[in-house]
DNA sequence: CAGCCGTCTTGACGGTTGTCCAAATTATTT
DNA sequence: AAATAATTTGGACAACCGTCAAGACGGCTG
């Protein structure tokens, strides 16, 4: 009897902890969310965190209730935007069924986030830069740098699939090419330079049939 | 008469200004040289004046006194070391009387350029990123890649004029791939992955006849 | 030698930073 | 309803930052 009431109370016990601990990252994420707006207007090394609890709707206390660290933060941040942006290009790579869908919803939607996510990617571009002087950075960008390459391979076989062909060089290397024309056309299209956009897809065009 | 000596001293002004600026801009040099011991070490963001004055020779008074600003000191460091690097190849495009010379010259002096640098290079990146928040960076950044795009194209057209042929893709798009690449192994380097090194040569010997 | 000029040193200033904490408030349990 | 725990607040703190300016030093010129 006595046993089977400490068992009962244990399960709540873990039950109630579990689910405190939902709660707890629910209002983490919640908090990134906010940070996420004026890290991305400012950088990592020009945001603090009052400056972040300024522009939102929190105080600089909670943050550093939630968070250990700034570090801890920031990690959370990219870590939390990172997860949907590897999810971006799924619908097209499913649902394309021919090349040329496949091509052209790729395009449009490097297009889209190019002008629409610019503050977003540039801060993921700043934390890698950071990563290679911060050790703590490194393991959580090592493991989105590779989610990334995973997500440019599967556009990349789909996109050979239908051509009954295969990818002609590693996922690694194609992940660089993109990654690289990416960033060279993130930072010209920052500078105003209108001719980014269109500069980087007519690459992308002509590149996609030569490698796969 | 009078005429003449004013001349004369016209002349003899604007030589000695001549020599000041040149003076002046030899010092600018040295410190930026000092400068970049410890940007290399922190950078940008956690590198101060102060810090930078206490691991050099000088006071920070100095470096107020010769640069304007700290971007003006930054700024004037990356200028100066890219200036160096544009050229690291060079010698091996002129040299080399082969593909096989070239893939090997070129090779060893990015493996030896990835172990023996990697504290400017990273310096760099950082600098990159962070002109995609500060537009006081951008001229200087854009004119760097554009010059870094310039070399790896002139390894690129020496390595297909030795094979009879021409460069299967865009400068723009070949830099994008190799900076992708060196940079994703810059990061694993740093991160104390001893197969950074060799997994990059192996894949940069397999591209180079892909792509020329 | 006196005066000037470029160079450099040193210390001080206001402002910002990350961090911490005690108190207030809210939620949860007993 | 009382008590306990979790959450939130806002201010205090020391450390640090970039910038600045007053003055010291040493060589050059008149």
């Amino acid at each position: 009897m006595a046993r089977q009431a400490t068992r009962a109370a244990q399960r709540v016990a873990v039950a109630t902890e579990a689910l405190r601990d939902e709660k707890f990252n629910a209002r983490r994420v919640e908090l990134a969310e906010a940070a996420l707006e004026t890290l991305g207007e400012l950088g990592f090394a020009r945001t603090s965190l009052r400056e972040i609890a300024q522009n939102s709707a929190f105080t600089h206390g909670v943050f550093h209730y939630y968070f250990s660290d700034k570090l801890d933060l920031i990690c959370c941040c990219v870590r939390h935007y990172k997860a949907k942006c590897v999810t971006r290009y799924d619908e097209v790579v499913t649902t394309a069924k021919s090349r040329d869908e496949l091509t052209e919803g790729f395009l449009a939607k490097l297009a889209a986030t190019l002008r629409d996510e610019a503050r977003m990617h540039r801060l993921w571009y700043d934390l890698r830069s950071q990563a290679m002087f911060e050790p703590a950075f490194r393991k959580d960008v090592l493991e989105i740098d590779k989610s990334l390459e995973a997500m440019i391979w599967r556009i990349a076989t789909r996109y050979a699939e239908l051509g009954n062909k295969k990818p002609a060089s590693s996922p690694a290397a194609l992940y660089a090419l993109f990654d690289g024309l990416f960033q060279s056309a993130l930072l010209r299209h920052l500078a105003n330079d209108e001719k980014a956009v269109p500069d980087l897809l007519d690459e992308v065009r002509r590149l996609l049939p030569t490698i796969c």
